[in-house]
DNA sequence: GAAGTGGATGTAAACGTTTACATTCGCAGG
DNA sequence: CCTGCGAATGTAAACGTTTACATCCACTTC
């Protein structure tokens, strides 16, 4: 039915083994013989079997990506992050997302094995021990944004805490006293740095005259819209608030405006990613910038860095830098976004 | 190094196929010895390998998507509505996406042989005819908003031209008669399509004394940006505009609001795609709204459908209605959206 | 007691490649 | 002429599964 190398090997009067070396390209063919070859294969429509290929030369060319969700602008940054990196090195993704629960996690590992090289797995509220106990020994992993205990396990990671932190910073600067959060999911670890970071820069305040308020969310645009009441219904109402995602910040933003209530005039507001939207919305937003992109490219990098050496882990956790970016919602800035500013120093990287 | 079938066989004093029945469970094996298998299998560490398997049973149970970029909520929508669907019949997804040039897609098809059970493929600038020649007969196809002449294969798009009519009588019922469109990128047909509808809408007025003004664009919030100045300089300036996209359509609201322009008092402004944001800018953005997750998940069915019967095309088109969503920008709804109506009938399939 | 039945297991042949090793051949160096 | 060599090609053994077929065994049925 299909056509295998057999069949060019045949009609192109040679060996499989010519026929191989001609797709592979990794030894010598005499031009005559391998533009027969050529020819015979476009003629069938052949092309090399890549499980067959896999099997015997033990590499798939290929990540698995394991996200948790893949709602929004964030996790569609990530994935092209992801892709783009590998693609350079001619590598394909394997993805697959939002598991309910743990064990939907294992099935899908166990369905990949035998089809990628390593992965990529981003699932924030989800424990490593476990992990560890699970997998196929030699699997290259890398954990993004991972929670908790990272094990044995590649990590690479935003600074959360300090990016929350330079933001509730920034608002005290601007002179905000009562600062509401409106917080991520329960139990996903981004989320919970993010509220740490706000926690800590309030209580730092040598003054104490400060006030957090706290409301709950989920990381989507409606939990944000949601907020909104939540907020003003508090008196004397925050009279700024830092959204835990910029979903959050613009659902926030939304809320408000049905509302009635100016932003920033009455109420300021910040958010946290900084995805691309988010300079067009209005307000424009002011927001935590993290290279989403950038984090995907990366863990691709460390991922097939460890793939060609062989799958021993290095235990290496990177954590990347954030940046502020004051817009218009904060109000702060006029117009124009600031050029912004880093926090927490350049990208770091370290062992232990 | 990897631990095999062979060696659970060994450890749990069986044959290969034993152990091959407990993990495909298609065949009985008595209790106890299958016990057995799984504890010796769990203590090693053991996963059937993906691609031996593959190799054997012809299946792979995987879908190949290949996207023209990943930018943006309309593609994280569409991904997302794959994958769900995907998962749910059991299967993977083989992503690639940003092919510059048609050698790129060929290249990344040749090497998804043997990886994939069929090809979900979105690519509104490319032409049919090629693929047919190219292809290995019998991988099932989907073709995702095709171009042109699709061949002998499979297709599923959305109704753009009665989407971009329909906006543009809504936009001339509500009084307008200047009306400019923010066009899509040369070569795509999703764009050109919604030009033809904003056409022919305008130009079968019986009045005439409308006027239609383009504007070029690529699909980018910094081209909708870019276009509001644009839009300004004509004098007198249009009272409406309709960007082909909400991407556009949200850069357009945050030029004009750059620009000191009141939206929707003294310009409206509509968008195409209802992605999930729209409803959450300000104003709330009026749109055609296409079922983006949908669109995916029809996809994989149909994929999925071709891929059971053996991979003999059905030579099936299939078109999504789309549906007008009327929210603030374009003046006419006070803040509520309205429950919308449906353009075009409702999803109509037909051969030929 | 012979014959048939069906469940549990084993044996071995695929699946479509890559690649180590063997072979062939022409040719240069002695 | 013999030897050695390197380039081009062929032969066949993997890779890790699934599954058709065979085998064995404990029953039931006549």
């Amino acid at each position: 039915m299909t056509v295998t190398i057999r069949e060019v090997a045949k009609q192109a009067k040679v060996s499989v083994a010519t026929v191989s070396r001609v797709f592979t390209g990794k030894s010598p063919v005499r031009d005559e013989t391998r533009l027969r070859v050529r020819q015979v294969a476009e003629r069938l429509h052949y092309l090399p079997h890549g499980a067959a290929r896999s099997l015997i030369t033990r590499r798939t060319m290929t990540v698995g990506v394991l996200l948790p969700d893949l709602h929004g602008e964030f996790f569609s940054e990530v994935i092209r992050g992801i892709v783009l990196r590998a693609r350079k090195s001619g590598y394909h993704l394997l993805v697959s997302s939002s598991h309910s629960d743990i064990s939907e996690i294992e099935a899908t590992i166990a369905t990949m094995r035998g089809r990628v090289d390593g992965l990529i797995l981003m699932s924030p509220d989800m424990d490593a021990g476990w992990l560890h106990a699970k997998l196929p020994a030699r699997l290259p992993i890398v954990l993004l944004n991972a929670a908790g205990d990272t094990g044995p396990f590649e990590t690479i990671g935003v600074d959360n805490r300090g990016g929350a932190f330079a933001m509730t910073r920034h608002l005290l600067a601007l002179g905000h006293r009562r600062i509401a959060i409106v917080r991520g999911p329960e139990g996903n670890r981004d989320a919970a740095e993010r509220l740490r970071g706000w926690r800590w820069a309030l209580q730092d305040l040598p003054g104490g005259d400060t006030e957090g308020i706290e409301v709950a969310g989920d990381f989507t645009e409606a939990a944000g819209e949601r907020a909104a009441a939540k907020i003003l219904a508090r008196e004397p109402h925050p009279t700024a608030v830092f959204a835990a995602n910029d979903a959050m910040a613009i659902g926030l933003l939304a809320g408000l405006r049905d509302l009635g209530v100016r932003v920033p005039g009455e109420i300021a507001v910040a958010g946290f990613d900084d995805i691309p939207i988010a300079r067009y919305v209005s307000p424009p937003l002011t927001s935590v910038r993290i290279p989403i992109a950038e984090l995907g490219a990366r863990a691709v990098e460390r991922l097939l860095h460890a793939v060609e050496n062989g799958g021993e882990p290095e235990r290496t956790h990177e954590t990347l830098a954030t940046e502020l970016v004051v817009r218009a919602s904060c109000g702060a800035a006029s117009s124009a976004s600031s050029p912004g500013r880093r926090n927490g120093g350049p990208i770091t990287a370290n062992r232990r």
